[in-house]
DNA sequence: CTGAAAGCGCTTACAG
DNA sequence: CTGAAAGCGCTTACAG
């Protein structure tokens, strides 16, 4: 068997910031504020304390600081109303925001809506999910004063997104470049921010492309694996005629395969597919969209943290990737 | 607008250990010690402080306790190789694991397992997630003397399970008692003792009520809404007679009423469907078998600090409960 | 069985 | 710009 390191096992005591006064020769209270970013450290000093940060691979130890702190400051991660919160995205949407949250020294809660859409608790600070047109959270935070970060787009609020308009293009234009033209949209019906911007994308493609969209190829697939099942297999038993599908999530791109294999249709050499996320456990076989949830975690946390220091507004948008796998193909 | 507390407006501060000293006229460490359920406090003495705790509705802080614990013990969730992970089911198992670990002032983490089944790092203590046959984490932990408990049942160790068993007995006896007498069992191939269970549940109430079993009647739902979908379908058109469904998790029964409407029949008016779990979001309209997840979460995390401070090995089973909505009616 | 005190690793007024 | 020191809320030897 192999020897693993135990946790009985003698741990070496991590570094705290004593050794790294020490090493820098400097007191802890300097070395404090240079963690935290603090002004009126002479630069000569700042650079020395972290050279010892990095030297001795320091890190901070998050309960001291919580302690610290006095009172720790909390963040709420605010579900629009009506959101489904038990998918496959939003779960790992929220395990890496906690990590990141918590790397941070934040304390963090989720935060229902009520009846009219609105947080039915106030934090320090929020990041809001769930983004859709007219979303009542966005005036309501900013009349409380509540610095937030919107996980879509808006006007004049921080904001971050993954591309989703452009991974709708993307995704297209894969399939444009491998002959198709009849081209199923499945999606959903809800008022949501993400599947509306990919289904512009696809419209986009398909102009750029000089190519007249169907109304009948938007497919309502419910943002399920069973809903992307059945809206295809009821188009294909009704005759609509397409050579390649565009699933707005993985998860409706697996359903979309099921139905055409079962109606004797083979992916991709009769029918393309192409998902959206990449998910583990799901999009794993799927050509698809990549999309970095880590990544836009991370960026929320960062605007979050801006919105607390008051830092001016700003937004970004993280790139997505399209990644080919088997269940795409020329079209016949 | 309605007036909410704000995070700005001036918090009442939280009673400390001090203030739970002063009302019980002790020191704060015997109000640590009665916290920490240390032996060595008079009775009389922890009653007062108890009292006080009730009174002031103290709560301690949980950076101050890590802080002094100075060697925070850390948990690991340990997932059976090729156990699904991005199920609501374990999505919601997960969430209340860690609010329970961390009021109790552990460090969680997941811990992924090898090619060969075994947890890829020790912690101080696991929870064992997937249970299966011939488990080899079980052996493992034995060997590296790491407290564990397992979700599932096994023979001289921790465990805790919801009574997928009696379950399985519930939803087929409320069948029953509806006239139903070919029932279908849908659910899943893998090798996983909680679905194994449910499936002999199901056998032994045909055999209390003198029914033998129809092999044909037990279907292969994969687990999920999709599956569960496919697999009922498919039977129909098969032509396979039965008149009732008992999908072994609210996932498969969406499924299955699904493709009870889409070939033409009414649940429960031509065919009954019972869940299993209970799930928010997805088993609200379902007669199915509530799990407590958050009790056996904390069922789980009682063990745990039982084995870690060395006391004897027990098991404990939590109790279901059927909740009968509208997808089951009367045999026609 | 219980108390007084030191200490965990940080942050932050307060001086200088 | 920087240091010395107090303090955050707990736990735990050490006395008694």
């Amino acid at each position: 068997m192999m020897a693993r390191p135990l946790s009985s096992s003698p741990q070496k005591p991590r570094p705290t910031i004593q050794d790294v006064a020490k090493e820098a020769g400097v007191s802890t209270g300097t070395v404090s504020r240079v963690l935290n970013n603090r002004a009126g450290v002479k630069a000569q000093t700042r650079a020395r304390v972290q050279a010892a940060i990095i030297h001795l691979n320091y890190q901070p130890d998050l309960a001291a600081r919580e302690l610290s702190f006095r009172q720790p400051t909390r963040i709420g991660l605010s579900i629009a109303a009506g959101s489904r919160r038990l998918t496959p995205f939003f779960t790992l949407f929220l395990e890496y925001l906690m990590g990141e949250l918590q790397a941070e020294g934040f304390r963090f809660e989720e935060v229902q809506s009520d009846s009219q859409g609105l947080p039915t608790e106030l934090t320090d600070g929020m990041v809001l999910f769930g983004a859709h047109d007219d979303d009542p959270r966005i005036h309501y935070l900013q009349e409380h004063n509540i610095p937030f970060v919107l996980v879509g787009h808006g006007e004049g609020i921080r904001w971050v997104v993954p591309d989703d308009y452009d991974g709708g293009r993307q995704a297209v234009e894969h399939l444009l470049r491998l002959g198709h033209r009849d081209i199923v949209h499945l999606s959903g019906l809800m008022n949501n921010q993400a599947f509306q911007d990919r289904y512009q994308g696809h419209l986009a493609a398909l102009n750029n492309a000089g190519i007249k969209p169907h109304p009948e190829l938007l497919l309502d697939g419910d943002f399920s694996s069973l809903g992307g099942y059945r809206a295809v297999r009821k188009a294909l038993e009704d005759g609509l005629n397409f050579s390649a599908v565009f699933a707005a999530s993985d998860e409706m791109a697996i359903g979309a395969i099921a139905a055409l294999e079962d109606l004797g249709l083979r992916v991709p050499l009769d029918i393309s597919v192409v998902g959206f996320d990449d998910l583990p456990e799901i999009g794993e076989t799927l050509t698809t969209i990549r999309q970095d949830i880590e990544q836009i975690t991370a960026v929320a946390v960062d605007l979050l943290k801006e919105g607390l220091s008051g830092k001016p507004i700003r937004h970004e948008t993280v790139p997505v990737q399209l990644i080919v796998r088997g269940t795409t193909a020329k079209r016949r």
